[in-house]
DNA sequence: GTCTATAGAATGATAGAC
DNA sequence: GTCTATCATTCTATAGAC
């Protein structure tokens, strides 16, 4: 499986800082030191390679997100603050999105271009996947306990957005704000996220 | 101009509904019935081609927004309440978008297209061009006096994020919530997107 | 099973005739 | 401005060596 795994990482550390289509397979094989043809026999296609590499690194970073979840819950003895359960939501990718270690912040830029940049079979697990955020629907409803099932999803949801453009727009964010909100510290950039999506959990449903 | 108006119509229809990657030049200029060459020609590239449809079409939205917002400036008689200016912001988007007139929504379509997976000088022009926006962020400043020059322009871009999310990302919603969320009226979703910004902003600065 | 070498089909781009 | 022919490069598939 040597041969396997050294396509996988060539080809994350690619994706990381490139566009899909703007990575050949001629590139990642070349990166990976490994022959022309072993990633269609390996994976099939180069869109199999991503679908592959997309599966691993979700189930990763869903399994960092439990953790912080269940350690939340454990701490508060049942039911954590709104805060506590949006911040195991959104900790994790901002975390190692930022991360000054670059194995740990090419997984995250990987998985963020994936989501994005979606070829149909990415974009129909990333739809259609969503059992692992079941848990924190049923996490927010205890914590917010006035709010129906279906306001806590479209919450969910919202939250999932702001976090997702503030990876992904950060230098549009720089030039509007003339370089005013640093991203140095990935705690602050969980700050900004929670301070803004935990108000919306607290209004009524829409009419 | 018919065979440049050929193509870019013809282009945008394909990429409302398909990826970048996945629409050819033969495509676009049998669509088009226009010479394979005729795009290379009249655009340069296939990507400078996207760039154009890009300028054009943002152009448009962009004054859409902004004559939204003079009207409601005006029927405020100078500073409009909070949602009101977020509404100039959401409503032209999403109401393209989710539009019953093809024309319309293939437009918008292809907008969220062009920015999500963006080409290189796509992805420039988005980052750099937020010359629009300021307008916006004048007039919410207006509206909440409260906050800084800074913690409005991370509230508007968080609003965009939602905004974003809540189209490009539709069907997970449904799947999450079991089909809860109807997006068949477009005021309805504008007004979910308002009831869950518009609480962001009143909450002090974070520290 | 694993890997290599190579060929096929399709793409974006271009040169030159009209 | 338009069109044909063609080029270099791409992903994919396969035959066959180890």
């Amino acid at each position: 499986m040597a041969t396997k795994d050294a396509i996988l990482n060539a080809a994350e550390r690619l994706f990381a800082n490139e566009r899909f289509a703007a990575v050949s397979l001629r590139d990642i094989t070349r990166e990976a030191s490994v022959n022309l043809a072993a990633v269609n026999y390996h994976f099939g296609s180069k869109e199999l390679l991503v679908l592959e590499l997309f599966k691993l690194r979700s189930i990763e970073l869903n399994r960092e997100r439990a953790q912080l979840l269940k350690a939340a819950e454990a701490a508060a003895g049942g039911t954590p603050p709104l805060r506590d359960v949006l911040f195991a939501l959104v900790a994790p990718p901002v975390r190692d999105w930022l991360s000054s270690d670059p194995a740990v912040s090419i997984k995250a830029r990987f998985l963020v271009r994936a989501m994005i940049e979606s070829t149909p079979e990415v974009r129909r697990l990333h739809e259609t996947e969503v059992g692992h955020l079941q848990q924190f629907v049923t996490a927010l409803a205890r914590s917010m306990p006035e709010l129906s099932h279906a306001d806590i999803c479209l919450r969910l949801h919202f939250t999932l957005g702001v976090m997702h453009y503030a990876m992904n727009e950060r230098k549009r964010l720089e030039m509007l704000s003339k370089g005013a909100w640093d991203y140095s510290n990935p705690e602050d950039v969980i700050a900004w996220i929670i301070d803004f999506t935990a108000p919306g959990f607290s209004t009524s449903p829409a009419s």
